[in-house]
This record gives C-alpha cells, sequence and structure tokens, in this order.
DNA sequence: ACCACCATGTAACAGGTTACATGATTAA
DNA sequence: TTAATCATGTAACCTGTTACATGGTGGT
C-alpha cells in the first residue's frame, strides 16, 4: 500500500507530467496546507514510484538551466492512487504541543502561556487571509468541487481556533 | 532541549512517582487526547530521563504482583520542564489524510469521498460526547484552570469539525 | 557585488511504530 | 476456561527531517 506522501505525489502528477521541482511549487499553496513533506522526501519518493511502475521517468536536456526530470504517472500508478483514495481513512491522533504546553501550564510562567495562546491565534488569523485569497481568485469549476472542501475545512478550523484563543485569552488574564 | 514526549512524561510525573504502566493509564483520558506515545516509547523514554538527572528510579519488589520501576521527578526535571513549557512553540505544520484524500477526490470513487466526511463527523461526535462527559464529572478547581483550556479546545474543535462535515456532506450528495 | 531561482541528490540522524517475548493473578 | 490486568522491556523497521554538496543564470 502506497504511503500518504507517495499518494500525494501521484495525485498532483495526475495532473500533468512534473519534476521533483515542479512539485514542490503545486503543494505549496494548495496540498502544504496539510501535507507538506521535506523537499528531499520529494526526490526520495519519485524513483521509488518509478521503480514500483506507478511512473514513468523523463530525462530532458536544457542548456541555460540544469537538466531536469520529469515524471508522468502510469495506468498503474492512477490504479494504485484510486485504491488509496478509497480506503478508510484512520483516525488521527492529534498531536498538539500546543495542548501538552498547556495541559501542564502550571508548571510553567503564566505570561509564556499566554503568549503561546497568542501566538496561535495569530497563525490562524493569517490562515484565514490566506484561504480566503485564494477563495477570492478561484474559479468555481466543477475541478475546484473536491479542493473547495478542504479550502472550507481551513476556513472553519481556523475561525474556531481565533474564538477558542479569545476565550482563552480572557481566562489567563 | 527536551523532546515533547519526554516533557509529558515528565509532567506527568512532576504530579507524583508513577512507574511506566502507571503513566499510560494516566495519559488515556487526559492528555492522550492530543499526545499519545506507545507503550515501548514511554518504557524507553523513562530511563532516558533518569540518565539525565530529570528523574530518579525506584525498584518495587511486589509478592502478588510483577516488580515495578517507580520514576520521581528531581529538582532538575521540574527546571527542565519549565524551560521547555516556556520557550515559543512553533507553527504545526497540519497533518491531515482526510484533507489529502479529499483534495484529489476526483481520482477516487465519490461514495468513498462521502463516506470519509461521515466516519470523521461520527468521531468529532463521538469525543464531543466524551469531553463533555469529562467536564461533567470535574470538579473546577484553581488546578483545573490549564487543563480546562484544553478540554474546551477539544470541544470547539469538534463542532468546527461536524459544521464542516455536515456542509462538505451536503455538497457532496 | 549579491541574492534568488533553477535543479537534484546523498548522508546522518531523529523520533517514532509494530511485533516479539514473558508470565502470574483475578474477575466473569 | 477465557480474558483482562499487572508489568517491563528489546529489536526491527518506517518515515521523515536537517545538513551537506554543487553550480550556472538573471535580476537589482
Amino acid at each position: 500500500m502506497l504511503t500518504a506522501t507517495e499518494a500525494a505525489v501521484l495525485g498532483l502528477l495526475a495532473d500533468g507530467e512534473r519534476s521533483g521541482y515542479d512539485l514542490r511549487r503545486c503543494i505549496e499553496g494548495s496540498v502544504g496546507y496539510f501535507w507538506a513533506p521535506a523537499r528531499s522526501q520529494i526526490y526520495a519518493v519519485l524513483p521509488r514510484l518509478v521503480s514500483l511502475g506507478l511512473a514513468r521517468r523523463r530525462h530532458v536536456r536544457q542548456e541555460t538551466r540544469p537538466d531536469k526530470q520529469l515524471y508522468r504517472i502510469t495506468a498503474a500508478g492512477r490504479a494504485a492512487l484510486a485504491d488509496w483514495l478509497d480506503r478508510p481513512v484512520e483516525p488521527e491522533p492529534g498531536h498538539s504541543v500546543l495542548l501538552l504546553k498547556l495541559f501542564f501550564g502550571d508548571y510553567g510562567d503564566p505570561e509564556a502561556m499566554l503568549e503561546h495562546v497568542r501566538g496561535r491565534r495569530r497563525e490562524a488569523e493569517q490562515l484565514k487571509v490566506e484561504l480566503l485569497a485564494i477563495e477570492a481568485r478561484t474559479t468555481k469549476t466543477e475541478q475546484d468541487r473536491y479542493p473547495a472542501l478542504t479550502r472550507r475545512y481551513g476556513l472553519e478550523y481556523a475561525e474556531a481556533l481565533i474564538r477558542w484563543a479569545k476565550w482563552a485569552e480572557a481566562q489567563l488574564r
């Protein structure tokens, strides 16, 4: 079975031939909000997909730029992606360093705890701005149906976090 | 600097002497909601804390039960914990397999995508019930101030998720 | 002159997981 | 008699990160 990162890369390749470098830029501003592998990880995954027969590599010589490797998804790749997508999603055990620190807040500095909450709120406010900006410049096509779901999730998350943070700040003040 | 798991364990030890086994049970139903190391990980962390001088081990012989190791936090341990708690929280890059699958939903089965959303909603509804139950049986003491913050976060999260899921289900139907 | 962009990859390390291994006691 | 609870640990593996390594082009 695929790992999530392999599936993410296949998913991006499903839209067209791309290099590792291209993928990076595709990721930020879209999937990057909820799945952001390190650069080196992308370059590690691509050859693996090739050796599994899920993608094909094509060497492209360039003169003014360094040469590059373009990857294209295969029929087997599309099948593997579809299979992965349809499998049940495991419940994701939430990891949150913020909550961990707050939970033990009594052993720390009250001022620091307050600042942790404020920081997270600022991040959420920033996220909200970015998502609204993306929303504004996105044309609502048929292909946008699913990505729209994820943006909406982000918005709902950001707003819930802001509400919580305001309440928490009041409690801690 | 401590890892989050080391800090979590120290945090629990700060409340009193405990065995690895005890810690496991402390974790589920409290920190476990946002930080749940594997059992083997707890047993790996404890000796490390001892060798760092942050905890002390005490062997307790038992007759009707297997022997056990009790761990107690040291003064250095409390200092290390406080230091870790007060450090700024890094922005946590969100990982969500659910959103990843949804984002590429076009390449999968629509029925499966709908089921993914429904599944996550059920989990959130369950979480909400659990958190309300904990809330109900908790006496609002001074020590509860910080943990209360994390429960409230969970509630806000669960409710936001349920709202989103209902909306998403309508979109996909 | 300097910085950002294009472009790929390796190596070392970190932080975790699952499975293996053991075995008595007690409640249903 | 079957299963859960008590109780600890090791070993193999996985997935990912950061740091190292290289070097031309084009804009300010």
